[in-house]
DNA sequence: TAAAATCATGAATAGAAATTCATTATTCAA
DNA sequence: TTGAATAATGAATTTCTATTCATGATTTTA
């Protein structure tokens, strides 16, 4: 794996057309990861769910480890665009960080293989864990601004920390994710927005 | 892997006498997994961090699955035993809750291998992960007995969503350990035990 | 001390799976 | 319509590494 991965062989085309194929396999791709996990899934199986040969993975990827990178790519680039919107739809900071984990929440559940796939693979990228946009990265920008503003708006306290206040934050949100998709993605987990942000708020003391 | 994993061949001795050799290839498994991962790992680079004949690592273990599995289980019941002794230490429920973030924190930051390895890889065993003693698991029933002391001492909300509120404390501090760990390692992590707590006590609210 | 038992070795084996590429099918342009 | 260009195929190749096991070393026992 390295950085070179990035870039692939003669199929820009079909990457700017979002070609048909590419996006099969892609979503092929993230079915068989999430089921099991990146390294014991098969570039065969991945053929085989996407309804293609073994080889034509080849045509549209440079290899296996690309494969996921991509995924990962387009599936953070997608997510966290909604992100922002949600965030710049909001009126303070209090409703933006609502809009946020509520956004957060909501794109997970509906797209499980991602949530699985980033509860987990994204962790053994250490080599481009820079290079590629990692969600986490941006989603605590995100909470940064938030919180900044919270501070100026004088609905957040002055004194946070403000750089552990933000991991606390997203552990929190990952976390229950986490816990949603170990248990079979049973229960809803949007509604568990409202409470995750009253607990960040206002926390556990009585 | 499967279930049988967990039972070795004929080294039932080594295991309770804590055999030097057989602990100083658990030691050396630990380095590398931490620094390549468990499936990029191999049999020859634990094999020579140990000092010893690849042949060797299978008189001691059933095979590399079984190596990852007893890591595992012999750092989750030594961290879980000395956060069992923190929290018994305490005096109240804020108290407990204080020493057990800062326990984790230290181990955490004391065996930084085992930081890394439970950061990713425990993900993989899923077809086991009910089965080995998850840290995840008891530290979440520990949270729990703080918690319901904290309302009975009326110094924690009774209208605490409780599931919620341990997996947000959970994740917030493993989210701490995580961007320790992706930061180099470089600052004191215990020492942000108590601003943690502060916030998952009080909130963000100003 | 010497035979037996145990432990360690590491080259050879075996199996799995990623990747290639000669061949075939399809699409496109004139 | 037809030849060229492009895309797809999947069997064969290559690579990689977990695991085995015949051999040798060491320790124990009597």
């Amino acid at each position: 794996m390295n950085i070179n991965s990035l870039f692939k062989k003669g199929n820009f085309d079909l990457q700017k057309t979002k070609s048909e194929k590419y996006n099969n396999i892609l979503n092929s791709a993230g079915h068989v990861f999430a089921e099991y996990g990146f390294h014991k899934a098969t570039i065969s199986q991945i053929a085989s769910q996407a309804g293609v040969a073994d080889g034509t993975l080849y045509l549209y990827f440079k290899n296996k480890d690309d494969i996921l990178l991509q995924y990962l790519n387009f599936k953070s680039d997608s997510v966290f665009s909604r992100m922002r919107a949600a965030v710049e739809a909001g009126k303070n900071a209090e409703d933006k960080l609502r809009r946020l984990i509520r956004c957060h929440l909501s794109e997970f559940q509906n797209d499980k293989d991602m949530a699985v796939i980033f509860r987990s693979e994204v962790r053994h990228f250490r080599d481009i864990e820079t290079q590629i946009k990692d969600i986490s990265k941006m989603y605590l920008e995100l909470l940064s601004e938030i919180i900044e503003q919270g501070q100026i708006e004088g609905t957040m306290r002055q004194d946070l920390f403000a750089a552990l206040a933000k991991r606390y934050i997203l552990g929190g949100v990952e976390n229950v994710i986490s816990s949603w998709v170990f248990a079979g993605s049973r229960y809803d987990l949007e509604s568990l927005a409202d409470p995750l942000v009253d607990l960040f708020l206002t926390g556990i003391r009585g």
